[in-house]
DNA sequence: TAGTCTATTATTAGTTG
DNA sequence: CCAACTAATAATAGACT
């Protein structure tokens, strides 16, 4: 008999992995619905092939793939011939530790702008207040001198607070220069390991460009590997 | 110095093959990077591994996995025994037909649903425009009998007119009873092949449950085959 | 070709049944 | 566990830059 209508609506959720298990469990579900059903329309727009596998909580394996996994999967060893040396692994393990810690910053380094964004919003917020109030406060003419006056003084606190977060977010974020990805349109992210093994079913010297799908190859500043002529072969 | 702004904003498309080669190429990419910043988002939150492999339009190789491609790829090999005999061949092809009909013939009732489901909105629609319209015109007695007439004449034609689409569904659909699935949040859909080869690494007697993760199990009305009595191995 | 912007559509977190 | 609902957030088609 409670007719009311409580639902508080979609709410934002912290990038990291979920304490309670049965929310956890529908999240899951929800979102892997989702990701096949993405997955799927990417083949059907673009006519591409895909291969998704997913393990549950549970280590159920759910699948997708267009026209087959299993012929996507072989087409995709078949570019990646794993040469699994010693060194190789070497590599990879570095390689893994480099990103984990650049994806560990770049998190970090999300998450304070996003807070810095955050309080800047504010101040443009209360600063609009305020301007507002003058513009109805003082038809034409300045009504209240001293009113003015103090409403002056306070914008131009605003201002130099606006101007410090700015400046204190160049200066903080100064090592941001490494990492001008999301700069855009920022929002925290926890990404794990993306990896484009190969930009074609070419060489396999420098085990190619790791990299986070979000961090496309023109992010880093050198687009267009598919050619032949590669960067250097550097642990980054 | 054209300021305006005329963006008009997402449009719905179609779940086809995109004709346009550049809006094509455009879509993949965005839609790529969606796709695998869901990937990871499911990860992060779900505490969960995932492979993704995506060829591009131009043939090139995208891959994401967690906590490793590789690793995920050979669980889900390991599961998949892929008994690949003359006899699974034909069982799979088989399949793979069936599955395409039957996912032409969903796509087909969705539109279609789809289609009665708008025309049912817009006359609700009309319905409510008219019972608003009497509710206004008539304060609390009728003040124009004959024009109140109309309006019940008008409302018992509309009923009619609800009641014949209902029921136009219904007989048209009569298949449908085979495709109970997307009824609740019916959304045009062309989807291709999912697949879930096995519940856990168990037998392969029959190859097993081939789904479309938006048809869990539970639409099909057998849930939780993770047990080990499975339904007959015919095809389909 | 990739990034931006904006108006819309799509997805989903939280709840209820 | 699943479905439905609602109010939010998130993704993205189209047009520009």
């Amino acid at each position: 008999m409670s007719s009311e209508r409580k639902g508080k609506g979609r709410q934002k959720i912290q990038m990291k992995k979920m304490s309670n298990e049965s929310n956890l469990q529908v999240t899951f579900s929800k979102r892997r619905s989702g990701l096949f059903k993405k997955a799927s329309e990417l083949c059907t727009l673009c006519g591409v092939d895909v291969a998704l596998v997913v393990f549950s909580p549970s280590e159920k394996v759910f699948s997708f793939g267009h026209p087959n996994i299993d012929t996507v999967i072989d087409r995709y060893l078949s570019q990646v011939p794993l040469q699994t040396t010693a060194t190789m692994q070497f590599v990879e393990a570095h390689r893994n530790a480099n990103l984990c810690e650049l994806n560990a910053q770049l998190t970090e380094i999300n998450n304070k702008l996003d807070d810095e964004k955050k309080r800047n919003d504010e101040l443009s917020l209360l600063r609009k207040a305020i301007v507002d109030q003058i513009w109805w406060a003082c038809p034409i003419d300045g009504m209240n001198r001293a009113e003015l006056e103090f409403l002056k003084k306070a914008l131009e606190e605003l201002k130099k607070l606006v101007a410090q977060h700015v400046n204190g977010l160049a200066i903080q974020g100064a090592p941001t220069q490494a990492f001008p990805f999301f700069v855009g349109n920022a929002s925290s992210s926890n990404i794990p390991v993306y990896h484009q093994p190969n930009p074609q079913h070419t060489q396999v010297f420098p085990p190619q460009v790791l990299q986070n799908p979000m961090l496309e190859p023109h992010l880093f500043g050198f687009n267009n590997m598919g050619g032949g002529g590669y960067g250097p072969p550097g642990f980054f």
